[in-house]
DNA sequence: TTGAAAGCGATACCAG
DNA sequence: CTGGTATCGCTTTCAA
């Protein structure tokens, strides 16, 4: 009479419930959600029967009705820039891989700003969203603003998601200080640009332009903040005539080094604040006539694979982009047990600078 | 006596329920409800009450309880290849952008084989996954292999989905035939094969290389097709010698480009699968000391953003990728009403050849 | 080893 | 316009 899967309105067939299966294998549910959580010791014949119950059915338990009563949801939410922006993406692939490992789904969401929101507030939002979702973490990527409100903000998110059991992951961003319940993935800003600007130094360079970077994003204060030390160091005085920040996008290192083209500012090396933004000086330069590295000398920062796909091929600093999204995971899903309590809450991933073709000695050295 | 926050065990504060707030406020939960979800009259001074009781507590609903009540979870699922190929992360974004616009959130899911499973089975489990998540549409992106079984497997993804009110979206792959409830999102694969081909032999080509794509994906095959038909329709015969299928990515374009140097191999033109494949190519080509387009005419297809920041720029197939995206949820979650039903389980993008830079006449014409 | 039943936190129907 | 309450599908004591 019936047929085997269970109808509903509308002439579309309902899922099967557990109580489809238990009915169907003469079980309670509670042994039905023994054997598939496998938590439980149950009979070896029960367990089959119930087994072939589900097969039959084609039952897949509900995912929604399990986090409610059991709190926890196998998913794992990120926020990034832009998906498409390659020091995003990398993250965003690890994150996906280390979650699948652990047989999550991956929630992501782009806080880009725009249409009069800021990307801060954004960011802020999406947190809450990923929340009400009970992820059981939530990634925020990329570099914070410096803004005492803002941190407070974020603060108070991150003990939100403390009180549900989930934790805030800060990847590649400035911790919100001790007292705030959060993990963090890091990566040494400061310490890439300072190598990175030696290395330059080193080669005899002594005027060298820094380009673009977001004023007042965290990331770009480490970076320039690592540059004018080692200019420091060496005894070379930074001024601001050199410092030309702005922003991290190709677009912006091609107009911008364009229209410095145009002035008569010298400098014989450009550090820019990132790949993208050195691929985008890069063009100008070319497109100027001006050789890299003959004529100037050219870093860029995140040794994303394009880098070395450049003509010359980039000199930067390693950053490991899809390691940092997979630690993220992995830290954020390390409950401290009773042994190494606050194992880690921190883990700092290492940075090299990769030495290639477009940095040589500047012409009149 | 209370603390304004319900203390669950281990001194972690529990989420205010929804419970919570009717209490604070003196109402039943079905105000509350009703308020918050704003399709139901409420009198002013109700309303008010409960936003007020709303903002006090800091409640905000559980996702999971509400997905369960009321079927309907405020998600899309979206599972690409790779999400750092920008083929695929722009549509993501174009779906995440339109996702966001409906108020919904985003899986992201990533099938690219490895470690003994198959891409096409990992992608089967992905869209499982997402059902067991109630995802209010999964949409699939990219081209599809060949094979009955693995379409008729697909099949049974789409009716799963619809029974329970949910639907897959094909984007950029061939449709599972007219009884199987899905929604598509298209494009022209092989006119726009046949005319970037016309366009090489416009300019006098005769003998174009064929260069990438995996074999047996319905992309390169529809490719492979217009590309066969525009030569037909010239009387000009396809040889297999000029055709090298293979893979998508860069690294695939550049080492076979290589090998394929070394042959004495001749043609005049290489149409490249994508833009990655032509990118790889152009620097094998770059490489040996050959000038594009001087030498070698060059194409790719896709036209992501990079593809103008080639050097020479590239004539390349515009597919608007982000678009995709964005229409791919606009139809999934386009439920059709009584007037114009079936309205659209199919839309087809607009693609168009892009002339730039990286086609000339052959040299020896 | 198994079952009964009490939640989990919302929604929505049915009265009032 | 508002309140009571059954219900969604599963997990997890508590007993047997």
């Amino acid at each position: 009479m019936n047929s085997d899967a269970p109808r509903g309105k509308a002439g579309t067939t309902r899922m099967p419930t557990i109580d489809d299966v238990a009915a169907h294998a003469g079980v309670s549910t509670a042994t039905v959600s023994r054997v598939l959580n496998g938590n439980y010791p149950v009979a070896k014949h029960t367990r089959e029967k119930v087994l072939e119950a589900v097969a039959e059915l084609r039952y897949t338990a509900n995912a929604h009705a399990r986090a409610l009563a059991a709190s926890a949801t196998r998913t794992v939410g990120i926020i990034v820039n832009d998906v498409v922006d390659p020091f995003f993406s990398y993250i965003v692939r690890g994150v996906e891989q280390e979650a699948t490992l652990s047989d999550r789904l991956c929630l992501v969401a782009a806080a880009r700003g725009g249409s009069g929101r800021s990307s801060r507030d954004e960011e802020l939002e999406l947190i809450d969203r990923m929340r009400e979702q009970r992820a059981d973490a939530v990634i925020v990527v990329g570099g914070a603003y410096d803004d005492e409100g803002l941190r407070r903000k974020m603060a108070d998110r991150a003990r939100a998601l403390a009180d549900v059991g989930s934790v805030l992951v800060l990847c590649g961003r400035p911790s919100l200080g001790d007292s705030v319940p959060t993990k963090m993935v890091g990566y040494d800003n400061e310490g890439g640009a300072f190598a990175l600007t030696e290395h330059l130094i080193a080669q005899g360079h002594r005027r060298i332009l820094y380009l673009g970077g977001p004023p007042g994003l965290s990331t770009t204060s480490a970076r320039l903040q690592g540059y004018r030390r080692a200019l420091l160091a060496r005894g070379i005085a930074p001024t601001d005539d050199l410092v030309h920040e702005g922003a991290f996008g190709r677009h912006f290192g091609y107009t911008r080094m364009r229209e410095l083209l145009q002035t008569n500012l010298s400098y014989t090396a450009v550090f820019a604040a990132n790949d993208l933004v050195a691929a985008g000086a890069l063009e100008a330069l070319t497109d100027a006539g001006i050789r890299v590295p003959e004529d100037i000398s050219l870093v860029g920062y995140d040794d994303i694979p394009q880098s070395f796909e450049l003509r010359p091929k980039l000199t930067t600093v390693h950053v490991p982009l899809e390691e940092m999204g997979r630690e993220s995971v992995r830290i954020a899903l390390h409950r401290e047990d009773a042994f190494d309590r606050q194992s880690a809450n921190e883990v700092v991933v290492g940075t090299h600078v990769v030495v290639r073709e477009s940095v040589a000695p500047p012409r009149e050295a």
